[in-house]
DNA sequence: GTATAAATAGAAATAACTTCTATTTATGGA
DNA sequence: TCCATAAATAGAAGTTATTTCTATTTATAC
């Protein structure tokens, strides 16, 4: 939690109530959300709270290396907790379909410097969906 | 050319002019596009063209295989031509980020029955972006 | 403590996409 | 070649996620 709060400060971001109330939800719940899953958990903590505010923050997040955007073919964003400790060392995350949770993927084919098919890579994305081994036994 | 419209009619689907088009721009173009960018040049060769059947014919033409959905972090949906001959070889897609370009990765180091971090893998997806030997030229 | 820029709520706006209804059209069979 | 049928269509209206705007509040450095 604590290398979460520097990650932010170290980003330029103040501390905020919101903010660490936000950081906590991802930690805790060890899923990814949607800033209007992230909007319905923080309203029961916050009597004034607002959406807007919310998706401001999911992307400073973002920003400074706390979450992580996750794609789904839905029309929603998605963030999960990017756990990548001291900085940005290389991985993709697997997200369990069931309960949400998400992990990381160190190992992976592509990286940067490498041609494929004569294209010089700029970047790449990649995730994976399956059944977390909790979920499996259930 | 003549391949997909083959696989339009596999799919149960009807041979139409409006759709037609659309494969031929994705065929021609050699390159991705939102439905919006589809209907502004379908909208050159038909007098009346409606943006709903735009997003319906794109749909219609991933369901059979023709187009496959291309992610990107914006809030667009994209399409681009799913070259894969003779049915569904796995693959995944390499795009150009300056022309639009895509192309296709054959070897990918996820297969679905295999399992990682105790997650039975249930499906993945993974993109590439890069400059084209073209564009690098240029 | 106080000045400052950043963060905030809430309202309003935007943009992408979807649904609905009536009309048109491709297609397979007579 | 004509006809019946279900599928495809346009255009209008609706929906939903996200963004922008404005005034107010607040974390932080001094």
């Amino acid at each position: 939690m604590e290398h979460y709060l520097v990650k932010l400060k170290e980003g330029g971001f103040k501390l905020t109530p919101r903010r660490q109330a936000i950081v906590e939800l991802f930690v805790d719940g060890k899923s990814h959300l949607t800033p209007e899953e992230v909007w319905g958990k923080l309203k029961k903590q916050f009597d004034r709270c607002g959406l807007p505010g919310v998706y401001r923050n999911l992307e400073s997040l973002v920003k400074c290396g706390v979450l992580t955007r996750i794609q789904q073919f839905d029309r929603k964003k998605h963030y999960g907790l990017c756990s990548a400790l001291h900085g940005a060392s290389h991985h993709h995350h697997i997200t369990c379909i069931k309960c949400g949770k998400v992990d990381e993927i160190k190992d992976c084919a592509i990286n940067d410097t490498k041609k494929i098919k004569g294209y010089k890579i700029v970047s790449h994305f990649m995730q994976v969906n399956g059944v977390c081994a909790g979920c499996s036994k259930g």
